[in-house]
DNA sequence: CGACTAGTTGAGCCGATTCAACCCCAGTGG
DNA sequence: CCACTGGGGTTGAATCGGCTCAACTAGTCG
């Protein structure tokens, strides 16, 4: 538990995909950090029907938000990218309804979770913020939603590689070479509630028309404009986006 | 445009599903609306993609959140029951993430937009209460993403069942003889991901193995606890549901 | 050098889809 | 008053997208 970055200096703020806070509410974002925590690639962050009522943004890495039913079966609801913010809804809950799990490692910004009130008290906006991404998380899920509901695999999987890159691109993270892509064909399949086997033939065939290609786990997608015509992509233009 | 219940006399207040609010909240929520306005079966409330900033809260009747693709197929991302907040979504973004479309007749309890900021700097609880809204639908798509990602028609179909029954329950809306039920087979498909002939069908044989009956656009569950186990139901517990 | 993880590919099967009738009932209008 | 119409529900038949089973490759790590 180290507290290694001031909010004034977070690499996410000077990436101009948040939108700007004001010195006293950087102070007190700042005052409002508990610690820093890592969490290595693999492992779970957040237990389903635990108790657990952590407040967090992840500084780095990517993780997953996911459901599982008792016969093993696993759902990934969203995935977590820097800049997300994690306990929303374990806040109106007694017991975590969801688990989260990490796929690279991860670093967290841990909240004072006794705060949270005062948060709302003495700076209405940032409790504004926090609606924001608690509504902006799920459209998320929606967007999900109309895919594993409406759309066949080759859709869904062009969506996914889609979204995911949009993401990462805001976050600086897309070079000329594409992306560094950490997902496997297991979450791409759990997140659109497809089978490994067939997420893997599909992604196959994808690559083979060349849409995208990977490498030493590089993505880069060849072919944006087909992705978005195969996949009905269509970008809902958001409000400047919060960061806590 | 009528105004015809006091907050302080909103019969969804009286029904001990919502937590108390203070005499002051209740005062601003009576400044903070509106109007009323009612939107007859079938109609669209919100339209998808079109600018609308719309805030309301459902005071009566059923709608539904859905999301459309350009070759015509819809999925519901959520109903809508009394108590419900619409318009959460909407502003973050330019224009309407999705739509909203009223089952029966439905009775709204329009805000006025413009003093959803003064909700928060005036009355912080309030805020916070909106984010706990928020965080409770994402909840709500999340268990329905769980559902159409990984579970067989009969479990889905066991599962939306339960989920509408429980929630009407908890509005008093649940007789002896079960439940006024305005769902048509094509909302459940639409919802759940399904097409209508195969939700017809299933549908079907839930009601031949003596799980539930319909009579009379009522709904009556004969065997909660085999849906239940069929559905691997299990409820995360709450904390106190706010009403705006 | 096993042992384990991630990815790949073929074969056969099954749940869910599409197509196509058909029924019932509540409006509606001549 | 009754024929007509349209929405919701029901059912069988044929098809197919995606599933399971199974086997195999390549890379990585203790």
């Amino acid at each position: 538990m180290t507290m290694n970055i001031k909010c004034c200096e977070c690499p996410l703020r000077q990436l101009g995909a948040f939108s700007k806070n004001t010195p006293e509410e950087i102070d007190f974002i700042q005052h409002f950090k508990l610690a820093e925590s890592t969490h290595s690639a693999g492992k779970t962050i957040i237990y389903e029907s635990k108790h657990n009522k952590e407040l967090a943004t992840i500084l780095s890495g990517w993780a997953f938000r996911y459901r599982s039913l008792p016969n093993g079966k696993r759902q990934i609801l969203n995935f977590l990218l820097p800049g997300d913010f994690i306990g929303l809804q374990e806040q109106m809950a007694v017991v975590s309804p969801h688990g989260v799990e990490a796929i690279t490692d991860v670093t967290l910004c841990i909240f004072k979770r006794d705060e949270l009130w005062k948060l709302y008290r003495e700076h209405p906006a940032l409790g504004y913020d926090i609606t924001w991404i608690a509504a902006h998380e799920e459209h998320l899920v929606d967007e999900n939603l109309l895919s594993v509901g409406q759309r066949p695999a080759k859709e869904r999987i062009a969506m996914l590689l889609l979204n995911l890159y949009k993401r990462a691109n805001s976050l600086g993270l897309v070079e000329n070479d594409g992306l560094v892509f950490p997902i496997t064909q297991q979450h791409i399949a759990d997140a659109l509630g497809l089978s490994l086997v067939h997420t893997n033939k599909t992604l196959r065939a994808l690559q083979k028309i060349g849409l995208y290609q990977t490498s030493r786990g590089r993505l880069k997608l060849i072919n944006p404009k087909a992705l978005e015509q195969m996949a009905s992509y269509y970008e809902i233009p958001l409000r400047d986006r919060p960061l806590i």
